[in-house]
DNA sequence: ATAACATTTAGAGCAAAGTCTAAGTCAAGC
DNA sequence: GCTTGACTTAGACTTTGCTCTAAATGTTAT
């Protein structure tokens, strides 16, 4: 029926130092405490960490974490913020989404000419593929 | 044939201080100078920020863009690290695709959410679509 | 009941990655 | 020949997000 903050850590992959500091910038509101004084985290202070973690994962700021939970505690008059809030957030992962395939797609070629290099043992790769020239052009010309 | 800082940055989408910044590092080595001291940034040099970009943005250290770059001036004996390191930083991306996509199925759920509160009015839309709590339990819970 | 261990607090410290300031140089346009 | 604007340097400062320290308190196992 509660975690402490160690268990917590846990569950949740930070560290205690990070739940504490999290406490102190206000983003774990309401953590209950025991008789000793001891943080207590329910089921749904760990749902919450993931949701802080889906966020700061997808490149939000703590700063506009904490924005998002002013919403969610200001009620239902702040229904369209958050959902602007996640339409943005969406289109900002999808173009993070997109320029992480075209890194892919980068260091699979970095893999592709330094697998042939190991073999040969030297960068000199491109007098016998001559396609590799133009691929990494391709990928990396800027003109 | 060259670009000033104020160019390059242009090009590269960073600002001269960082560019500055990455000199000063020694993630930048060999920018020529012209006679009155202006640095001159070569095609190769704006490609190599484009790889620096590249690596920045899966997650790696300016630090280890900087061992990388000590094992491109070593020569042919680091093929087989570089290759380690690219090998790694495929497979760090990979994961971190996957998660961002995790990600993305919570925000999703988030965005089906608030557009129903929208026209709502209200958060308390469980009652009409039950199946939205089934489907927050499966994103949501820790259990 | 004592050692070992987890937790508490306030506040200091830290690493990464920039970002800016100040004082000076230089080239171009009016 | 003077102003404007981009550039130079060294070095200080900032932001973000932790991470740790110290001293005290509480809990658990032997």
């Amino acid at each position: 029926m509660g975690y402490t903050i160690g268990q917590a850590a846990k569950k949740s992959g930070l560290s205690p130092y990070t739940l504490r500091f999290y406490e102190k910038e206000g983003l774990l509101p309401n953590i209950r405490k025991n008789s000793a004084g001891l943080r207590i985290f329910s089921e749904e202070d760990i749902n919450w960490l993931q949701m802080i973690e889906c966020l700061k994962g997808t490149g939000m700021s703590l700063k506009n974490i904490k924005q998002y939970l002013a919403w969610l505690n200001a009620g239902d008059s702040t229904i369209n913020q958050r959902l602007e809030m996640f339409e943005k957030q969406k289109e900002q992962l999808q173009n993070q989404i997109k320029l992480l395939n075209k890194h892919m797609e980068k260091i699979n070629f970095k893999i592709k000419l330094y697998t042939i290099a190991a073999q040969k043992g030297t960068m000199d790769v491109y007098k016998d593929n001559p396609e590799l020239a133009q691929e990494q052009k391709h990928l990396f010309g800027t003109n």
